[in-house]
Parts: structure tokens; sequence; C-alpha cells
DNA sequence: TGCTTGCCTGGAGTTTGCTCCAAGGTGTAT
DNA sequence: ATACACCTTGGAGCAAACTCCAGGCAAGCA
């Protein structure tokens, strides 16, 4: 699959998929013999999960390291598990901030012709 | 009340306030006659709703309409409604987008040793 | 009166996460 | 064979949201 084909795929843009590979957000993806990005099923999988903990707002730094550890040869169980349990408690507490906001919101939608301040 | 006796009680950095008041995110808070800030409790009340606004990842752009609404005289409610319920139309899908996110972390978390792959 | 601390403004710098571009190679159709 | 579309890399540019800084005023105090 090429780029342009991988991009459409998950809604992302070729330029958006050569930097996350750059950066080492996913893995090398393999390339035809001319030099050109072959994306199979595996770097496919990378994008999507990719996409989803991004859309999230999962920390790249973290996501990088995660993709790191997994390249590592002999057992990083144990460092990646702590990766995802960290990004799981942050993402955890936003989706509460998230909440109190949506309450917030949900409360001056309702009472939202009777006054023009903060409260 | 002082800038950053402000800064302290919301944990924001007096750069920020600053930064806030500047962009219109709260409207201009009022001064000591030297030309000092004096933060009484309505520019307290705008500090707070913006905080827990912006710790939700709203908008800012669409934040500085509302506070600038909420100056302008006349009836603006309805379009101050409006900005709150595109706002909060934004916000759920997020929620949903991370909580997407936070069952597939805790699927990976639940099989971690198992594979170093994207599954 | 001078010292230290805090605040003011306007503007420049930083970080994150893309997004765009130039120069050049490749592959297919006419 | 020669357009033309698509791909490559490295590097520059950009927008959002702060964050920092210089130069200067003001307030409390030894």
């Amino acid at each position: 699959m090429t780029i342009t084909e991988a991009s459409r795929r998950y809604g992302l843009t070729p330029d958006t998929l050569r930097y996350y590979e750059r950066i080492g957000l996913i893995p090398r993806v393999p390339r035809t013999p001319s030099g050109r990005r072959d994306y199979d099923e595996t770097a496919c999988g990378w994008i999507e999960l990719m996409k989803c903990m991004r859309a999230a707002g999962v920390q790249i730094e973290a996501l990088i390291e995660y993709v790191r550890l997994c390249r590592e040869p002999g057992d990083t169980a144990a460092a990646r598990r702590e990766i995802l349990l960290s990004q799981r408690a942050l993402l955890q507490a936003r989706v509460e901030d998230m909440q109190q906001a949506l309450r917030r919101l949900d409360h001056k939608i309702a009472l939202c012709g009777e006054k023009k301040g903060p409260a």
C-alpha cells in the first residue's frame, strides 16, 4: 500500500505519516526496491493505534518511548506496562476535567439568557 | 487581590493571567490608582471559569468570542448559547475519543507481556 | 534617601505538532 | 522518449498557547 493510500485509509496526510515515522512514533515502514514506502498490515496497525492515541491526546513522547521499547530486544514488558499505566492515569484525569467542564457548560446553557457573568 | 495572589489561588502564572487578559479570554481586570491589577470576585470568577474550560481543552477562540458577547450591550443570549452548544458537542466527541483510547490502553495493559506489536 | 521587591507594557522567544517546500529519483502512458 | 504524476529526503515555515525579557514605574522599609 502506498503512502497516499494509507493516508486516505486513516484520514492523515502523507506528510503526517512521514513525520510520524521520522520521529519514531511508528516503526520504520518497509520500502519497495526503489525506496518507496509500502505499508503492510503491521505498519497499518501502528498507524491505527497512534491515530487513536493521538486523537485522545496521549503525549507523543510517551508513545515514542513505547515504540522504542517494542523494537528493543529482550523483555521490556514491565517498562511498557509502566508507560501504559501512567498514560492511562493522565487520560482518566483529563476525562474527569472534561466531564466537569461539560457539567458546567450544561449549567450555563440552561440559564443562558439570565446573566452575562462567569458564574 | 494582586496578580501574584490570584495566580497562586488558581495555579496559573502571572504571565498567563496577563496573557489571558491581553487576548480577551477574561475581561479587563480593575486597577488600583497606580495602575496595578486588583482582582475582585468577578475577575476571579472569570479566571476560574477559563481555567476549567482550558483544562478541558475548549478552544480559546470560542471562549474569547463568548467573553466579547458578554460585554456587548443588548441581548446576546442566542449567540452565546450557540457557542456553548457547539463547544459542548466538541467536548463530548473528544470524551468519546478518550474513552475509546482508555479501553484500548486497558486491553494492552492486560496482555502487556504477550507481544510487542500495535494490536 | 536609597534598596529591594513587585508590577506594568510591548515585544520577542519557546514548545509542540504538524505542514510545506525544493531538488531530485521513479514509473507509467502516449 | 518525454511528459506527468507520485515518491524520496532534509530542512524550513507555521499556528497555538504560552513564557520570558527589557526597561521602567511604584511601594514598603532601613
